[in-house]
DNA sequence: GTCCAGGGATTCA
DNA sequence: TGAATCCATGGA
């Protein structure tokens, strides 16, 4: 492999190894060099090198990074966001616990293949899952230690036998993945309008793939095409939720969802960030 | 052996 | 509407 080029971004409050280790992406690993992954094709390491500075480095790099400052969101008015959240404790207990933690822009494809398989899964599963995808039915790509896969794309999945996505340890989300691709592969739904819609059209068009309900939809919707008023309700929000606001009363999936849309507005998916990240590691029980 | 995991679809009351 | 159940699988 050729040498490495580098580049260097300046950042304010950004924490890469938090929000590469926050469960919203699956693809990070992190090794003594930084942390190694692949976007859209591309073998990447990033290392922040300080708190003011994250280096990039990839082989063969052209000299256009738009693509990485906006995977990473480097120009997200961050603080802007905070400063217009609701005077919370809860809330300001957690942003203050996960200073730094961002939501990345992925792309929509890889995004909702992930959370398809991610139903009943912890992350560390769901991460082997994903890597068994792109090493059994992506491509190989350029990179240091030259057995790096790209994330398969809508046409390898869809033409892949059931059998090879079984082997790929999905169990019953084999059959959704592989519907859902083919589906996009039949035009049925396309991916690349969703953006345009409003944030209800979009998750409308989501819900249609077979394994995307609600949740699943809401995850696609932020960490994929940007919509931060998405706020995707999982098992740990529900914990997070009911104990923090709800402490007495028991509330269903309908009134945790209007609650979470009325009280944090938005950009609700970036409180949805925070406290599921608290909820996880910090103040786990 | 038991329980649970960044759920969804189906069935049944 | 809402609760119960099933769906594969692996880690704790």
């Amino acid at each position: 492999m050729s040498e490495l080029k580098n580049v260097e971004f300046q950042v304010r409050d950004y924490d890469l190894a938090l929000t590469l280790d926050s469960g919203q992406t699956f693809r990070w690993t992190e090794t003594p060099v930084g942390w190694e992954g692949v976007i859209s094709g591309r073998w990447i390491r990033l290392r922040q090198v300080s708190p003011q500075l994250i280096r990039a480095s990839l082989s063969d790099a052209d000299d256009d990074w738009s693509w990485l400052k906006d995977y990473l969101q480097l120009d997200f008015p961050y603080h802007e966001m905070l400063e217009n959240f609701p005077a919370d404790p809860h809330l300001s207990r957690a942003i203050e616990a996960c200073s730094g933690l961002r939501l990345l822009r992925q792309y929509p494809w890889e995004t909702l293949a992930s959370f398809i398989c991610s139903s009943t899964k912890q992350i560390v599963q769901i991460r082997q899952i994903v890597e068994l995808l792109s090493r059994r039915l992506g491509g190989p790509v350029q990179s240091v230690q030259g057995n790096s896969f790209s994330f398969p794309s809508v046409e390898q999945v869809a033409t892949a036998p059931l059998s090879l996505l079984l082997e790929c340890k999905l169990g019953f989300r084999a059959r959704y993945l592989k519907e859902t691709a083919e589906m996009i592969l039949g035009d049925k739904i396309d991916l690349k309008n969703l953006g345009e819609l409003s944030t209800e059209e979009a998750r409308e068009k989501l819900m249609q793939f077979p394994g995307v309900g609600r949740k699943v939809a809401d995850c696609v919707l932020l960490f994929g095409y940007g919509f931060q008023d998405a706020f995707p309700i999982d098992v740990w929000i529900i914990k997070a939720l009911q104990r923090l606001y709800f402490p007495r009363r028991k509330k269903n999936l309908i009134q945790l969802q209007r609650f979470s849309a009325r009280h944090f507005g938005p950009h609700a998916g970036y409180a949805q960030q925070f406290l599921f990240h608290y909820m996880r590691v910090v103040a786990s029980v």
